[in-house]
RNA sequence: GCGGGUGUGGCGGAAUUGGCAGACGCACUAGACUUAGGAUCUAGCGGAGUGAUCUGUGCAGGUUCAAGUCCUGUCACCCGCACCA
């Protein structure tokens, strides 16, 4: 009989969601899971066969689970504010709010479809009101306590989307959403204070499970340096220029200062200073060039001298020139530096290039060649001369300079505050008021919702100015506080702002009087499984702990890490091995899959093609066999024989690969797993005949992977109730292991022969029984034994001359 | 430049962590059943050789009874960050 897969696929998943098996309980003396996958961003060109290998890692996991008893928590929702929709909107003329509800309408049916056990009771999506209006609550605390900032800086503007990005998403100089270069434009923005947790997003790693390059490139991201701050006098003024080093102990080095183009101090003495028009000439020059250019040219340092100041040397009284550069940052420590070109290339090369002195202070290398970062003995300065460990060196120079009140240790980050307003429609509104008299003036609470109102032109103003400027209705109203008339913040949250605590809400998506409950909190939470891409992990995984952190130090949540446990899956690539594209035309629909081959196929499919966490790419070919591991299950209906028990021929097997299974999926190594599944079946068709408890072993192993095939198969073997929350099959450790077992023999490290001995043979007995077999005699024939070597169950080396 | 990772058949990938290299799947070859097959089944399938056997995990060395796995050097590719002071 043939399998038709349509049919059982989509009577299984109806019984399923008519029976509520995948629901949540929130009451439950069952130990809790709550497995947790990136929710998607609903595109209008649907789903992609990435999303199903991303969600099916823990998919697999969460079925497990229930068959072990768990009670698992397994949502899924959308993330749905976000500017392709809104793009969308602009050139059709379709609300976002529409487009949004066809597009959440076309994923949950795919989803469905491929027959994911998620909890579709406790769906959540960003955009409606009963979400962000939480989003703006949250907002709104943190403005209450201090994180919310605004401030008139350079930001990183994207020309083409007309909007304000974080750095986190300008990485590269790029913007994330359209690719195109990034340039720098003084804005008023709003800024969260993220650098104020920086220290514990580092720390919090600690104490969690992620995958070591997740975990890296966190602590890479956040990018702490421990050194110095150190305050220069300039001569004939009473300014001090203040700069960051995390090489304190160089100090006698310095030949020369270097600012930042943009530094503040220039503007400040600009009078003063006698080449005024050169350092205008080259601040332009520099503005011109994009991130991609300065990056290019980094060999090829630039820079103007200051005329008319010097700094003085706090430790010895030399003074010595002031450059501005621009290989010196605004953005990073104090905007200015002082340069030992001795032992620093980027130094080296601009004293280089300006005829500047090079002074060594540290022994080691060869100055004339290039800078020596090493370690070494330190000369030329003075009280340091002869210290070789920088740790102490450093520690005495800044000892020095405190007590002269010329510096102090210090710690710089990486990562800067969080850029968080973006000037477009579709998103949530930034729940605050400007007053004239009051200033700054937060929404009250009971007054959220802030709701984004109705508009008829999505398209941003040329300035860099949000739609909602342009609706009367919305920007006028009275200021909370005093009641003046007022103007509301016309701006929109980022993207990122309602995954930051998606998380939470699908412990309790329902509740209207709190984000969630405290006694849910406490029993759902920690995440125990978090499963997501890699492309997350420097944005929303460090947003995400970040608001999560805050709203730990505020009481509101009882765990301070979200997520206890996080990997990452590897991408699927096209057939043609590159990344999946649009424009590339290699993007595999899996609807097309599952109409073709199933869901079963699909889903085997995607987590057997390779390693979970690695790339690999699709093959159309490949995908044949797997639909042939599900059409050889089916048909092993037809040599199932009756019998509760294992087989004599299939019992070791059967432990072993239950044995194997149940940690291959605990490891993520699902293509094992499969393969194990598929190595039991050749066994079983060479035996011949399953027993009804074999079979049905097999598929409560299988249906993790393929639940509908194993769940038909389940029920027309007559088990009881539904396979979906059967309990998972054990191993018996002793039954793993065959009474007799095959050794190889190896003579003079080189295979020989093969022996078969009990598996509890002693080492004389496998070593004799080894020199009985008629090959090995023949390679040892005249020769002396020098050394035998058993390793049980494993091989026999003799080693002979 | 810094950090991380990966190199194994025609292809995707296995290898209990030092113990039979190539599990499992695809593709391919031969055969069976078919009017036919992009269906199914059987057998074969790293390379060389009729064979015993030899050889083989990017490359060159080394340690070991034994190396894909450990050590030294080297090459290539991928990912992340990038003038971070």
């Amino acid at each position: 009989m043939k399998y038709d897969f349509s049919a059982v696929e989509q009577k299984w998943q109806k019984k399923w969601e008519d029976e509520g098996v995948f629901h949540a309980q929130d009451n439950s003396d069952k130990p809790k899971f709550y497995g947790l996958v990136e929710f998607p961003y609903p595109s209008g060109a649907g789903m992609h066969v990435g999303h199903i290998k991303a969600y099916s890692g823990l998919e697999v996991i969460s079925r497990k689970r229930r068959m072990q008893g768990y009670n698992v928590l397994f949502p899924i929702g959308f993330d749905a504010y976000g500017l392709p929709t809104e793009n969308y909107a602009i050139k059709t003329g379709i609300h976002p709010r529409k487009v949004t509800d066809m597009n959440i309408e076309k994923f949950s049916s795919q989803l469905k479809k491929v027959g994911f056990s998620f909890d579709w009771t406790r769906v959540v999506d960003t955009t409606e009101e009963s979400y962000y209006k939480w989003t703006q609550w949250i907002f709104l605390k943190m403005f209450e306590n201090g994180l919310v900032f605004r401030d008139k800086t350079l930001v990183n503007y994207c020309p083409s989307c007309k909007v304000v990005l974080s750095n986190e998403d300008s990485q590269g100089g790029k913007c994330d959403i359209c690719h195109s270069d990034i340039v720098q434009k003084s804005k008023d923005v709003w800024y969260l204070r993220i650098t104020e947790y920086a220290d514990k997003l580092l720390q919090g790693l600690d104490k969690v499970d992620y995958l070591p390059n997740i975990k890296l490139q966190q602590v890479n991201w956040i990018g702490k340096s421990t050194g110095a701050f150190v305050n220069f006098e300039i001569d004939g003024t009473d300014e001090k220029m203040k700069i960051y080093t995390t090489r304190p102990d160089t100090l006698f080095g310095v030949t020369f200062m270097v600012m930042a183009p943009e530094h503040p101090l220039i503007d400040k003495y600009a009078d003063k200073i006698g080449n005024m028009d050169e350092i205008e000439a080259y601040r332009a020059e520099c503005a011109k060039k994009t991130e991609f250019e300065r990056t290019q040219l980094v060999k090829d340092k630039t820079g103007v001298c200051i005329d008319g100041f010097e700094a003085i040397n706090p430790v010895n009284g030399k003074k010595i020139p002031i450059y501005i550069s621009d290989y010196v940052m605004m953005g990073y420590g104090t905007g200015a530096i002082m340069a030992v070109p001795a032992h620093d290339q980027r130094d080296y090369e601009f004293a280089k290039k300006f005829g500047i002195d090079i002074i060594e202070v540290i022994k080691g290398g060869d100055i004339s060649v290039e800078a020596y970062t090493g370690d070494g003995e330190m000369v030329n300065s003075d009280f340091l001369n002869g210290f070789t460990k920088k740790a102490e060196s450093i520690e005495k120079m800044v000892e020095v300079l405190q007590e002269k009140g010329v510096g102090e240790k210090g710690v710089q980050y990486k990562m800067k505050d969080w850029a968080f307003n973006r000037q477009r429609y579709w998103g949530e509104p930034i729940p605050v008021v400007h007053c004239e008299k009051c200033g700054i003036v937060p929404v009250p609470y009971e007054e959220l919702p802030l709701r984004l109102p109705e508009v008829d032109n999505f398209q941003p103003g040329s300035d860099g100015e949000s739609p909602l400027a342009k609706i009367d209705s919305f920007v006028n109203c009275s200021c909370p506080k005093c009641g003046a008339p007022a103007k509301r913040e016309t701006d929109t949250m980022p993207q990122w702002a309602g995954s930051s605590w998606y998380f939470l809400r699908y412990i309790d998506p329902h509740n209207t009087e709190a984000f969630a409950d405290m006694d849910k909190l406490k029993y759902w939470g920690p995440i125990d499984w978090y499963n997501g891409g890699m492309e997350h992990v420097t944005r929303h995984l460090i947003y995400s702990r970040f608001w999560h952190k805050f709203l730990y130090d505020i009481g509101v949540v009882p765990f301070d890490e979200p997520y206890s446990k996080r990997t990452a899956q590897g991408l699927i690539l096209g057939p043609d091995g590159e990344k999946m594209s649009k424009s590339k035309g290699n993007v595999v629909d899996p609807n097309e899959v599952v109409d073709a081959l199933g869901a079963d196929v699909l889903r085997t499919y995607v987590l057997f093609m390779g390693d979970y966490e690695k790339a690999a790419p699709w093959s159309e070919s490949s995908v044949k066999g797997c639909k042939r591991f599900i059409d050889r299950i089916w048909n092993l209906l037809e040599i199932v024989k009756d019998g509760e028990d294992y087989s004599k021929e299939l019992e070791t097997s059967f432990h072993k690969t239950i044995k194997k299974v149940s940690e291959d999926i605990e490891n993520m190594k699902f293509n094992t797993a499969i393969a194990t599944l598929m190595t039991l079946l050749n066994e079983i068709y060479e035996v011949g005949s399953i027993t009804k408890g074999e079979l049905k072993t097999f598929v409560k192993l299988l249906d993790p992977f393929a639940p509908h095939v194993a769940e038909e198969v389940w029920a027309q073997l007559g088990g009881e109730g539904l396979l979906a929350v059967a309990q998972w099959p054990e191993f018996d450790e002793a039954k793993t292991v065959d009474a007799t077992i095959e050794v190889p023999v190896q003579i003079c490290g080189k295979l020989r022969a093969t022996i078969t001995i009990a598996k509890d043979s002693s080492a004389e007995d496998a070593i004799a029984a080894a020199k009985a077999d008629a090959k090995v005699q023949e390679f040892l024939d005249g020769k002396n034994i020098i050394k035998e070597i058993y390793v049980p169950g494993k091989i026999i080396n003799i080693v002979a001359k």
